[in-house]
DNA sequence: GGGCAAGCCGTAAACGCTTACCGACAATGC
DNA sequence: GCATTGTCGGTAAGCGTTTACGGCTTGCCC
């Protein structure tokens, strides 16, 4: 089943079938009725393989992540389908695990399939591989990691003002005591997140804050959160750096006893779908990964038009409020004050 | 940059560098070698869809999934990944979000690109999609919902023995006011559980047992747990046929101030990561998703070679000890007799 | 009515690889 | 020494599209 056997049966040349998939104006409506029919009369699917051999285009975008069973991604990954599907093009995905020689193993599946682009969404990824892909002049995009040049945009994230966000509104309850669970330092992202966290206090005059570092996980925040526990004072409140990372500390308090929020508020940040769902539900700055990945798709889809200036997109970042946050013990609410309010 | 380019560096024709590229037995050692570092001195990764065109294999298999967003599918995908890119070949994930339309898309995306298998992970998909792939002789794999036929497979999962292990695990901790939420019933893994569910009670001689239907998210669950605390009586045990459900029923059961496991023992299924994070921890039936992609990938794989007879394949479930399950109110420990231990 | 432009469509040459077939050569047996 | 066999590697014909180029109609104008 091929182009020739449409054109056959519609009675015209290959080269007019494949004008009327392309949607080429150079056909007569009749033309390309007929053409139509025949495709629908043999259940014709053009052969893409063929497509992207003769056009030099393969219509598929690779999208590279750190490990899609980390609940960040997957939302991220739809998204990035689901507007790549309604281009028409198609999506590879590709997990690094963190792992560098895997990261390699990514680089160079995209390179064999000839994608047209790649969404680069996972920790820093050594320049060796980038230029693999701009020596080749396939546009990219990165997510915070990248620096716009030609061909290649990046999409940077507003973790600050979420941060500050957050913040705000943990002091504005009147906390005072209040602790960060940072990611691991080798992630840029986490690296800003805790960064950020040092401004707000400092410019809101609050002291330097606790801290304690986490993985990203459930576990780690656990571990953190007992280790914040395990001090002679505690916080009335803790930050922490995505919600895996509250998810572990909201376990760690329980276990010693202690009610969220009536004695800790607990903020997370990204809004993964679960955060919705724990006990109480999580507090948090929603990171958009709809966003994000449409920002992506648009940046690699648009790049050969635009003759690939790449850009520097800005995403924002705003506060969820839940249950996972309220006064701090001992304190009143100021009539008229701002309360935290479901949502 | 093709292989024409590799041929005239190291001075042999393409047909060789195609040979070394293939791992064909018909090149020597040191043909093959003056090859391999001509490609690797140009950077040369072979171009797939010409591979494919030439061979007429696209070594790419397709991965249709109700929805990556629903925690069940991520480690699936990721597995199936692993185990085709160690294969050498590449995977197409979509999406159906359980939508008739976008299944179609979803085939007609498969076709497209001719993949070489597909894997059907998603609820019943109508017979016209397909037979669009039977027709064209792509091997098939289905969960649950096929079955075994010329070059289609079918997995079963056995939920019954599954859904028996826990009601073994609840009726000897003392439970016989057992109730079941089940999944929405057009799912077919939902009813079989549902029934399973109903033949281990009749079998130890429990009543009926108590019934509420979920959507197999959390709000479901939530929802069903409300209606089922809403009874004159309460269970004290409830079997959950997700993960997602049983999650939603741990918050309608702290909302009313009841206590798990003290009050109430809750039984999920499936294993997802966050079952473990939960408050407590889920007791779980697992149902292993590496083994799931692991038997898909290598039916399909398999298939071509081996004369594509399709093959019946099971899987196996395990019960999943954690805190969530304890003894039924008003029950003291048999001594000697088993207990739930956390894993 | 002849010339011309525009619009449609066909011809055929890519695209980069695989692979059937064949030739060259060396090793072997007689 | 010659025929035979086997091994290695080259030649070239596909695979199913796209697309540059060119040819045929048609309509229009002078």
């Amino acid at each position: 089943m091929n182009i020739r056997e449409v054109a056959r049966l519609a009675k015209v040349s290959t080269a007019t079938v494949s004008r009327t998939i392309n949607g080429s104006d150079k056909v007569t409506r009749e033309t390309k009725e007929r053409v139509q029919r025949a495709i629908e009369e043999l259940g014709f699917y053009p052969n893409t393989w063929a497509r992207a051999l003769g056009s030099g285009r393969s219509s598929l975008y690779g999208l590279i992540i750190s490990d899609i069973t980390n609940p960040f991604f997957p939302e991220l990954v739809k998204s990035f389908e689901d507007i790549a599907v309604e281009n028409g093009q198609e999506v590879l995905v590709a997990n690094t695990n963190y792992d560098p020689v895997r990261m390699k193993l990514c680089v160079s599946r995209m390179l064999q399939r000839k994608v047209d682009g790649v969404a680069i969404m996972t920790s820093e990824m050594d320049s060796r591989l980038i230029s693999e892909f701009q020596n080749r002049a396939i546009p990219l995009v990165f997510l915070d990691t990248g620096t716009a040049q030609k061909l290649t945009s990046n999409i940077m994230v507003d973790y600050a003002a979420g941060v500050d966000a957050a913040v705000e509104h943990i002091v504005g309850l009147g906390h005072t005591e209040i602790a960060f669970i940072a990611g691991p330092s080798m992630l840029r992202s986490a690296r800003v997140r805790k960064e950020a966290f040092h401004v707000c206090l400092a410019r809101r005059g609050i002291g330097a804050g606790w801290m304690e570092e986490g993985n990203h996980q459930v576990d780690g925040g656990h571990e953190a959160m007992a280790r914040l526990l395990s001090r002679k004072m505690r916080p009335t409140a803790v930050l922490a750096s995505n919600d895996m990372t509250a998810i572990g500390a909201l376990g760690a308090i329980y276990e010693r006893g202690l009610r969220v929020p009536e004695d800790i508020s607990v903020v997370g940040f990204d809004d993964i779908q679960i955060s919705a769902f724990t006990q109480p539900a999580l507090t948090t700055v929603r990171l958009s990964r709809d966003e994000i990945a449409r920002v992506a798709f648009r940046a690699l889809y648009g790049a050969r038009q635009d003759s690939g200036v790449g850009t520097e997109y800005a995403v924002a970042t705003s506060l969820v409020l839940r249950r996972s946050t309220g006064r701090a013990p001992g304190t009143r609410a100021k009539t008229g004050g701002l309360e935290a309010v479901a949502i």
